[in-house]
RNA sequence: CGGGGUGUAGCGCAGACGGCUAGCGCGCCGCGUUUGGGACGCGGAGGUCGGCGGUUCAAGUCCGCCCACCCCGACCA
């Protein structure tokens, strides 16, 4: 990677990316294919959003805990639909210690079946209910083609699991989920997502409804950026989760499970970033403000570095980086730390320390345009409003830009314009399984989802042609 | 797993017709000059040429086998 430039958006997407992720510092690929290391700035990332998420999901009642990564391939088997889904993509230990084992282990693809092991055990009674466990940890799933961030074998997570006394509190649960995870992506990740139910053939395996958010990233496919399913009673049923009621009746559990990945790191990456690189939302940047010092000689590097240091410390409540690396030139460091996505920067010089002013650069406006000179009296209470305009901007822009590149087509040959020149189409929809299949060999797109803001009314589905209440979104997908 | 491609310094590449000490750019290290939008000079370090085997006086270079990775298809948070 000689070459001072990024491959353009606009030029090669996917190419665009790839070297992003790796020249920010993001993540790397590891010696085993389809792995990756996730590097300190993408972790420092990943540590915020886990925050964010995480405070939400105590302030809800949810508690954290840990399971284990291995899973006797018995307990895949025990449901169905489950085992189908996941099979083809599990990774199987067979020997341990030296010998073969009697029963294989699978590593989890994801903890519904050992968790349902663990709460037959530990709910008995209906005053035991409701569990509300969160895990936070790597789940492996052997993906075909992988991608840095967005698909790999190996990827980090949150997985909740629930168990409710009766089936609204499991689909209460199930929404209340999916709305933290959309409360978190408009305001904390300034992602525009749409929350929607999944059709049966996109639903989770083993799930009895399956509710996403769905963002529309920089080139306009869709990426699923988190997910909740109501499992209804199926892994009770499996796994014997039963508890006595009040009549002292032995009823069968309702589950829920909801997760979210790594993967949003590259929903953030590809709905924000432009041609000079990253752009991170401020509320999430592992760094907020990077300050350049400029200087030319010893006596101004000293009263320079004095002022970097004062406002470093007035700062204190912002994650602020000074640069003040001395090997490298300002014009450097602008640009590289605009591709490593900092929101604000600071530039502090002889000029600056003058007049009591520093020079701010926002990195959603590039050039003359995004920079100001101001006070550095009160810099804390600028900076921090400076930040929440730009965090606001970010979410303005790509919501813009999401409503942009979604159309409303007539009639299927439309649809299938809108679909091959890169938008979402928005159309009325009877559910239908094979239909849903035809148009994905049509045109590759799938159903993202079934919004769960409706207009209301009837139509005519866009590809039966029968009268139908609901609409949805069509796109091509990550 | 089917089709296509690539393996030469940390990264990107050249060398391919067998021939001497395997080059170039970027990066890296040292010294000096620089520093408000990707600095410059001088000096350096760094390679079992993906692996194994073969042909040959001689193999990055020719032949065979193997391995890895990338791209395109069938699966997916």
């Amino acid at each position: 990677m000689d070459e001072k430039k990024l491959t353009p958006r606009s030029e090669n997407y996917s190419e665009w990316y790839n070297q992003l992720v790796q020249r920010a510092e993001l993540a790397d690929y590891a010696p085993v294919r389809g792995c990756m290391v996730v590097r300190p700035y993408g972790w420092a990332l990943w540590e915020n959003i886990q925050n964010a998420l995480d405070t939400r999901f105590k302030a809800t009642g949810h508690v954290n805990a840990a399971f284990p990564l291995f899973i006797p391939m018995s307990f895949l088997e025990k449901e169905k639909e489950h085992v189908e889904g996941f099979s083809p993509e599990l990774a199987v230990v067979t020997i341990g210690g030296g010998s073969e084992l009697e029963e294989p282990l699978i590593v989890r693809p994801t903890s519904e079946t050992i968790i349902g092991h663990m709460y037959s055990k530990w709910i008995q009674s209906y005053r035991d209910l409701p569990v509300l466990i969160n895990q936070w940890g790597n789940v492996v799933r052997w993906e075909m083609r992988t991608r840095l961030f967005l698909r790999t074998l190996e990827f980090y997570w949150q997985e909740g699991h629930t168990a409710h006394a009766t089936a609204e509190e499991a689909e209460a649960e199930t929404l209340q989920m999916l709305n933290i995870y959309t409360d978190f992506a408009l305001n904390e990740a300034a992602v525009p997502v749409i929350p929607g139910r999944k059709s049966e053939t996109e639903k989770f395996a083993g799930a009895v409804r399956s509710y996403t958010i769905e963002a529309m990233m920089g080139d306009t496919k869709a990426l699923q950026s988190g997910t909740s399913h109501n499992l209804g009673q199926n892994f009770a049923k499996a796994f014997d989760i039963q508890y006595l009621d009040e009549n002292n009746t032995l009823q069968y559990c309702w589950t829920t499970s909801w997760g979210l990945s790594t993967r949003f790191i590259g929903a953030i990456i590809m709905t924000h970033g432009d041609d000079q690189g990253l752009i991170f939302p401020p509320r999430l940047a592992p760094i907020q403000v990077v300050i350049v010092p400029i200087f030319r000689n010893e006596e101004e590097q000293q009263k320079v570095m004095e002022t970097v240091d004062r406002i470093k410390a007035e700062l204190s409540q912002f994650r602020v980086k000074v640069d003040d690396r001395a090997e490298v030139t300002p014009g450097f460091k602008y640009n590289e730390w605009e591709m490593r996505g900092v929101p604000l920067r600071m530039e502090i010089g002889p000029k600056d320390v003058a007049k009591n002013s520093v020079a701010l650069a926002r990195r959603d406006i590039l050039g003359r345009e995004g920079k100001s000179f101001v006070a550095q009296e009160g810099i804390a209470q600028t900076v921090g409003e400076m930040l929440e305009t730009i965090q606001a901007n970010l979410l303005a822009k790509a919501t813009k830009f999401r409503d942009e590149h979604i159309f409303e087509p007539k009639n299927y040959d439309e649809f299938k314009d809108i679909i091959e020149n890169n938008g979402w189409c928005y159309v009325w929809w009877k559910p239908n399984s094979e239909n849903e299949a035809k148009i994905k060999e049509d045109t590759k797109a799938t159903l993202r989802c079934i919004p769960m803001e409706q207009p209301g009314g009837k139509g005519k589905c866009i590809f039966s042609g029968e009268e139908t209440t609901e609409k949805a979104y069509f796109a091509k997908a990550y």
